[in-house]
DNA sequence: GATGAATGAGCCTTCATTCAT
DNA sequence: GATGAATGAAGGCTCATTCAT
């Protein structure tokens, strides 16, 4: 993936052919979905028109759908790329870990990393839209349920691994996983929603992973 | 508080004089607000016209507004209710448990014990529009936001509670409170929108709250 | 016309039989008559709910509909309430001065009067609605328009006595009449939405009227 | 103001970039306001559904909206060009004539030109809504009353150019302008209202205009 | 007689989407 | 590709009127 960071391959989005006009078109998409992302995660879905989110991004209401199709795509197109977004950089970052403990808490603190850097793109997945829209539509084995899993996939994998080296007979890894994934998404929701201190929530989560691949914790 | 189990006082409903008709005034109003929350909880608010949530309540949609004088009044007395309830049912658990680490257990159970018995009550709270709504107007003081607040601090009362027990100099209780309350809600969370066992959520929680009493979790 | 000074006669009111109960029954249809007035007059007809007429009255909106049937009947009622005593005072006024040009002057004082005392009633005839209504509708005979000419034919006949009286060969006493009606009511519009000074516009009036009566004035 | 007679600038109209297609952007808001014109100057404001207006208009009731934003202001845009037109024949009919008594009558005349030839614009200005409504949004210090009083400084200025004229000593200039406008306005009401002759008003009109000018008729 | 809860037709307005330019 | 005027279905809300008490 040279060219183009953000992949948005596979999605349902117009776009002519590569190196092209004035705005530029890349930049175009851009600011269409930073401007739907800022809108949505603040106020909503529903409650965002689409010429308000064409406004903010300096183009007309057409445009928007002329590239997007549709609003709901354009709410799909936005969510997929938050959830990918939140993959890649947990899965990077506990893949560039040591095997063991290490990777839970590179994850971990990914992930807080990630909520502290872009607030609006956990939030966007947050906001129960995105949930509600069927987003098979956008590419199919792509919905946001199916995304979410892949997330927690890589904490089972993680616990799976831990078990296996020390042997030490943890329990279920995909109990575990989603007891450190009630923890994590439980705390980036009380952050954002009742701006409780990001640092301690981490802190505690941090705690809860370590016990958890120390087994001292039974989930 | 004999007759009369849902506290709505101070909201703005439209009531009539006490002890009334037909279909009975109590038993109208109550049958609006089931069919707006199953409604809210699963379509979302937005989604839902007033017209669908009268008919569900088989009244004419004149009647819905008669009442609730706006959509959003309605939304915001559903919320407030919902809050109450889960309010009530984990402060009743935790006070009629013993001084001391049972009433933690006793106000996890209770909670789940919520969650397994009207899952949309907590899922509209989820829901995000409650959020956005300035629920202020319904009743000053009783936002959505203070109501979540209240509920915290049962269980920053109880950590306090617990610490000054066996003065074993338990960490901030603030911060014990904000991680059981994340992993909590975490996990009703995965429950509602991603299917996750119930049970296992349940016993990793009480199991947090359990080292969370004894001092042996840091959060 | 002994007792109840207004004649309402001939109207669609409903009434129960002579005297009767609580606030009583006279009293009750005078409030809810006066609250209309002041409210038609001020907001218009059809931006005044009923509603707001029965609290202002200090009835149960279903009794205003008991009582008058229709909001367009009370509107009815009241515009022929007002044109009845405009004409009454009108009339009085000119009947009870001497034969000749001190009739037009009393008849001008009178209306000069009634609009200082009760604007309203004058507002309300220049509201449309009145016009717009089918008043037919309330008795037969009684439409604002024929009311309206009713006050004219006045004018006519006191111009029509002068003529005869000297003899002097006045012009027309239809446009003798309308002439002064135009003055008169175009001096009632100015005040009422202009807040133009009533005594300029009633000196004016008055000076109209008497060279209309010397003939000098050719309409 | 060489092409577009009327002048729409400053009001709240949504309108294209110059020059533009179909139907003719320029015809299509004309077709509206005429249609609305003579729907309010009938039926009234509030009995005139948008809906209707669309289809009197050929367009779709969105488009009415979206060109006017909201009904009350369609109906200030409306209004307010009523008064313009009417001050625009008024004026220059003034000030065409010679100095002197000769505006007087050239004013009275255009007014009644005016009156006769688009009834609707000054029926529209009896209707009581426009009055009722804050003008003042449309465009500031160009509500309804203001626009009034322009048409009415006229004829104070015309008394006080002849005043100066021949050093007459007439009296109060403000007071003839209010005597004249009593009785054009309410010529204009009594036949719109009650089909009084035109003629036989105007003739009356003509008549006192010229005893003002002359000093015969003290207002 | 009086009430007021309930009704439901009607209306203004919003807004995603289309399409001619 | 991009635009934005036009559309019209949809929805929240108002309010005159009804009717059971």
């Amino acid at each position: 993936m040279a060219r183009g960071d953000v992949k948005t391959a596979g999605l349902k989005v117009r776009r002519g052919r590569a190196g092209n006009v004035a705005m530029g078109e890349e930049r175009r998409l851009r600011s269409i979905l930073d401007a739907a992302l800022s809108a949505f995660a603040r106020q909503g879905f529903t409650r965002t028109p689409v010429a308000e989110v064409a406004a903010a991004a300096g183009v007309a209401s057409g445009t928007v759908i002329y590239h997007f199709q549709t609003k709901e795509n354009l709410l799909a197109v936005l969510a997929w790329e938050c959830l990918h977004l939140l993959w890649r950089e947990c899965s990077g970052a506990a893949s560039a870990a040591a095997p063991g403990p290490g990777r839970l808490t590179a994850y971990v603190e990914a992930f807080f990393d990630f909520l502290r850097r872009e607030p609006d793109r956990i939030l966007l997945l947050f906001k129960t839209e995105p949930m509600e829209l069927s987003l098979g539509q956008v590419a199919p084995g792509l919905d946001i349920r199916t995304l979410w899993q892949a997330t927690r996939m890589l904490l089972v994998n993680i616990f799976r691994e831990i078990g296996e080296m020390d042997g030490q007979e943890l329990p279920d890894p995909e109990r575990l996983a989603t007891a450190l994934l009630a923890h994590v998404s439980g705390a980036a929701w009380l952050h954002l929603f009742f701006n409780e201190s990001l640092d301690a929530l981490r802190g505690s989560a941090l705690d809860l992973a370590g016990r958890l691949a120390r087994g001292s914790v039974r989930p």
